[in-house]
RNA sequence: GGGCGCGUAGUGUAGCCCGGUUAACACGUCUCCCUGUCACGGAGAAGAUCGCCGGUUCAAAUCCGGUCGCGCCCG
């Protein structure tokens, strides 16, 4: 169930609110991610306290390790990781794609060896709706193909289809198990694939929006090397053949910019390692001073620059390690490898990437918006 | 006083015996990268007149002499 709060009026933009069986999701809203039922670093009742309403944990990594039989035996991954908010599933494709070259791919499901023991495993449609279910997750997905970066027309147009037939049995073993399950109300969406190529991504988009899914993904556009330009392209050929009032989940994406500029296209909601990820590494992402206007630079804490700078990493940050510590302290952990650095770091970027979201979602319906937009494609086209 | 060993990037070492293009390696330092998370990870860069002086040689970190410093042993 989505409602549509308010539409822009310059952009496609809009603000809505997703009912889970946990809850409400304000949009457009960041998933932040937490592949094995963790967040790095964070707890979850730190996140819930920060206005984060959804999660997306990971199928994979949770099937294989602890399994999802122990998941279900906890009464669902909410229970067992303390989550009160809502929690959105990938459906493990990803990951088995990413094992490389282990994995082969049949009409049946994706066979690979696990890189814990070894051990050979099948995930077909079927079995990643299974674990998913035992799962407990709010939002699902469905098992879906897709190409690397730069791969011919051809074999995309393989991808789509096989996607679409993996879709309809999906739908069909989700109808078949949800009653019986930990969490009856969970939701299955679907994804559209086809690359970069127009007449391919509309027919995934027909094809999926057949199955009557209650939301979609856009998926394909983030597996690195395509340029921002081919991204918006790729969701503006799906857009137009998915329905207006479902909410659409771009996956993978991304850099502020990148949301911002895909939020103005319709998309609803975002999932991206880079917050995370990045703040292991050392980048914060930083807004700049307010008498500056919108926008953000980002910061590499292990820079000699910020060695003996006893100021905060952003005097305007609310979070816990801007109110407490200073530069040349994070950067002392993060040189000697202190655990609390990227917790710090973590913790900073999250309430970024959330306080950003929640800007956007305040600004759509105003002319606020449009002036985001602006600042961040301005961004952009400096990047380029 | 005598004997032996060691002095090579910030640190620890390799190369020396059997001289030969821009002296190698690890850690550290610096910079960049990260897009449905095997990820506190990946890539790149800078940094040494080889303790000092002299000799042999076309050519010396490498061989020879001296010298300084450090360590150990014997008196």
């Amino acid at each position: 169930m989505f409602t549509i709060l308010k539409k822009d009026a310059r952009t496609k933009a809009r603000s809505g609110i997703i009912q889970t069986a946990h809850g409400q999701v304000h949009t457009p809203v960041f998933l932040p991610i937490g592949t094995k039922g963790a967040i790095k670093s964070i707890a979850a009742e730190e996140l819930r306290f920060w206005g984060a309403e959804m999660i997306l944990a990971n199928t994979y990594h949770l099937w294989q390790r602890p399994g999802d039989g122990l998941i279900a035996k906890a009464g669902g991954l909410h229970k067992f990781m303390n989550w009160k908010g809502a929690i959105f599933t990938d459906s493990g494709g990803f990951q088995v794609f990413s094992l490389g070259k282990m994995v082969k791919v049949t009409d049946l499901g994706v066979r690979f060896q696990s890189d814990l023991d070894g051990t050979t495993f099948v995930l077909t449609p079927e079995s990643s709706v299974q674990i998913q279910l035992n799962l407990g997750s709010d939002i699902a997905l469905v098992l879906d193909e897709f190409p690397a970066a730069e791969t011919g027309k051809k074999i995309v147009k393989g991808m789509v289809a096989r996607t679409t037939m993996w879709a309809k049995r999906a739908v069909a073993e989700h109808k078949k198990l949800l009653s019986g399950s930990i969490n009856p109300g969970q939701l299955q969406w679907g994804i559209v694939q086809g690359a970069i190529f127009k007449d391919l991504r509309k027919q995934s988009a027909e094809e999926i929006r057949e199955l009557e899914f209650p939301g979609y993904c856009i998926g394909g556009v983030a597996n690195g090397g395509e340029s921002e330009e081919l991204m918006y392209e790729a969701v503006n050929f799906s857009m137009p053949h998915l329905e207006e009032e479902k909410p659409k989940h771009l996956l993978g994406v991304g850099t502020p910019e990148q949301i911002i500029g895909a939020v103005a296209l319709g998309v609803d909601s975002f999932d991206c390692v880079i917050p995370t990820r990045e703040a292991r590494h050392g980048r914060f992402y930083v807004n700049l001073k307010p008498q500056d206007g919108d926008g953000y630079l980002t910061m590499n804490i292990l820079n000699e620059k910020f060695k003996e700078d006893f100021e905060p990493i952003d005097n305007n940050c609310p979070c816990y390690g801007c109110q407490n510590y200073t530069r040349a302290y994070i950067r002392h952990l993060f040189k000697s490898e202190e655990p609390l650095g990227i917790r710090l770091a973590t913790m900073h970027n999250l309430r970024f990437y959330l306080d950003l979201m929640a800007r956007v979602r305040e600004s759509i319906g105003s002319e606020k918006f449009a002036g985001l937009l602006k600042v961040y494609k301005d961004r952009t086209n400096m990047i380029k």
